[in-house]
RNA sequence: GCCACGAUAGCUCAAAGGCAGAGCAAAAAUAGAGCUUAACUGCCCUGUAAGCAGUAGGUUGAGGGUUCAAUUCCCUCUCGUGGCUCCA
């Protein structure tokens, strides 16, 4: 039995026609569902009564997890083509509908054996859309992988299907161009190598430039704090289990799984007036996770990374205008980049802090800017952090996975329990609201978005190595030093390719490294003082002046393209 | 953490509870193959995506067990991949 499944926003059908003589029999109009999830099913040859109960029963799972309670089953016969005999097909329907009844779920049942028109709004979270096969083993995967060749467009593939990793995958990519690697001895942690590093810092500069020009002040602060810390955050009771602990000199201390409180600590270590608002501390923090194994997915998953947190201290007065700024920060951020996301607002969980009409608050003030900012945006009851609620920015890796990177999160339960407040216009202590934000979200995460995003071929902004110098023979090769001084002298990252091998040779080697520029030197060049460029495109320019080069790709720089 | 699968040279992978001799075969092996080269040497001195040769490279992820014999079978662990769950 093959099912696919959707998670949906309404469906509509009508019956046209029948297709088969042992059709049922049933009322030809239009029948419209709405917050559904839709099982399209085909029952196969040798598919048991069984078969149609373990599949609702995995159903009834997953429903718990989308939070619906309401099913379609809806005969489809085109995920197969080993189709059971359709008087057998019908009684497994039947049978999977009683069985829905059974388990208490709200069941519809599109006809069997017609022609139905078909209209359908799929929700786009991830999970809304999967498709399941039930039944023995071993042949039926074989037989999946050939559903390729079904020219349906609706018909899905299982990604674990497929073996070993895309190449379009940053792990991969990342190998290729030697900028990170994952050792053994630390799961779920990364080693950066130098040209990741350089990626990274240029990230980090960019990043800094940003936040001073809006009035972000930089701290930093230590990654393994006394317990009592994380007692006085919520942390001990919230967080503890993805937490590590070590012990010194009798004291337990932990590592730090957000940066929030130090920021608290900064903002409490002296008394703070209204005038002082809002205050925006930006940090690049180091913060470790303990991660459940299995979960750790290349840089999109670490157990240890840096987010680019800010925490901003503000009165209510200014919270709708601060909150605004970010979203627009992000924006600008990523529009630099070209990335499409989406953007969620996740409101309160089950396992909350802080009262409910603080929770009220913060999550309208959200909601509020967002219309304000004039932003699309979904809802996601139950998703918010133990402190506040949060909106989300996400974004799809090269498997249309979606990863959040930005997030904005409101908090006046924090700063209460530090006691980290400010002296009113009324000369009253008062406690301000915290945003918590990141950007970027966590580097790491977002180099492996960004490597996926433009598949290896960095914009030359941001390539580790801007310019890779060829000479042609090796009597060209102290020509090219010079060459490569100049550029180096002008900030360039460049670097040359000295050894004796053929051009065709360190051409290639160049375009595997997806260089932006290659500077060619042979004779000809020598002779008439000139360079010439190739992009890894392959086009080539000959006879160009280096210095109108440099100036050329300066601006490109400039302009972060 | 759970389910499934995996780990053999720089990379991609094959094979198989061991051995001798002979023949056949273009040719080879019980630790192998492939990579129009990943490392080192040397040669070649080159004109826009791979010049040639040589050398080196491995306790078959780790530890235990079964066995006369384990890289192969069994157990445990580690790491990885996909999914579940969770999150930046």
């Amino acid at each position: 039995m093959r099912i696919l499944q959707m998670h949906a926003d309404w469906i509509e059908y009508e019956p046209v026609r029948k297709e088969i003589s042992g059709a049922e029999e049933v009322e030809k109009k239009k029948y419209r569902l709405e917050e559904i999830l839709v099982l399209f099913v085909s029952v196969e040859e040798g598919d048991g009564p069984k078969v149609g109960i373990e599949a609702v029963d995995e159903v009834e799972k997953f429903l718990k997890n989308v939070k619906v309670n309401k099913i379609l089953i809806y005969p489809f016969a085109h995920l197969s083509r080993s189709l059971a005999k359709p008087d057998e097909a019908l009684k497994i329907i039947k049978e999977m509908e009683a069985h829905a009844k059974k388990l208490k779920i709200e069941v519809y049942r599109a006809p069997f054996g017609w022609n139905k028109a078909l209209a359908i709004k799929v929700k786009a979270h991830p999970l809304a859309e999967q498709s399941k096969v039930f039944g023995s083993s071993k042949e039926k995967k074989v037989e999946m992988k050939s559903v390729r060749e079904i020219k349906n467009p609706m018909v899905l593939i299982k990604r674990s299907d497929f073996e070993g990793l895309s190449e379009k995958d940053h792990r991969i990519i990342g190998e290729q161009l030697d900028l990170f690697s994952f050792q053994e001895v630390g799961p779920g942690m990364v080693f950066l190598h130098p040209k990741g590093v350089i990626l990274r810092n240029i990230l980090i500069d960019f990043w800094r430039k940003e936040h001073s020009k809006r009035g972000y002040q930089e701290i930093s602060a230590p990654i393994l704090l006394n317990n009592a810390l994380w007692q006085v955050s919520g942390h001990w009771d919230h967080f503890r289990e993805n937490m590590f602990f070590s012990e010194v000199e009798n004291q337990g201390f932990g590592l730090k799984p957000m940066n929030c409180p130090n920021a608290m600590l900064v903002f409490k270590n002296k008394s703070r007036s209204y005038r002082d608002l809002p205050i925006r501390y930006n940090e690049l923090g180091l913060v470790h996770r303990n991660e459940l194994s299995g979960v750790l997915s290349g840089l999109f998953r670490l157990r240890a990374f840096v987010q680019d947190d800010a925490h901003i201290f503000v009165d209510e007065k200014n919270l709708e205008k601060e909150i605004i700024a970010v979203i627009d920060l992000v924006k600008y951020f990523y529009d630099v980049f070209g990335f499409e996301y989406s953007v969620e607002l996740s409101l309160k969980p089950e396992k909350a802090m802080g009262d409910e009409r603080i929770w009220k608050k913060a999550e309208e003030a959200l909601e509020k800017s967002l219309k304000d900012a004039k932003i699309k945006y979904s809802k996601n009851p139950g998703e918010g952090a133990f402190y506040g609620p949060k909106i989300d920015f996400h974004i799809k890796d090269s498997m249309d996975r979606k990863w959040q990177l930005a997030t904005v999160q409101l908090d006046s339960v924090m700063p209460e329990r530090f006691k980290a407040s400010y002296i009113g216009e009324d000369g009253k202590e008062h406690i301000p609201i915290v945003i918590h934000r990141v950007i970027y979200g966590a580097l790491e995460r977002f180099m492996g978005i960004l490597v996926e995003h433009y598949q290896g071929k960095f914009p030359v902004w941001l390539a580790p190595v801007q310019v890779r110098i060829l000479p042609i023979s090796d009597d060209n090769n102290k020509h090219a030093q010079k060459l490569l001084n100049e550029l180096l002298e002008n900030d360039i990252r460049a670097e040359g390719d000295f050894d004796s091998h053929k051009i065709e040779y360190k051409i290639k080697m160049a375009q595997l490294q997806k260089i932006p520029y290659m500077i060619i030197i042979g004779k000809k060049e020598e002779d008439s003082k000139s360079i010439a460029v190739r992009d890894r495109e392959g086009k080539v320019k000959f006879k160009v002046k280096l210095e109108d080069f440099v100036k050329e790709l300066k601006k490109q720089i400039e302009k972060r393209n």
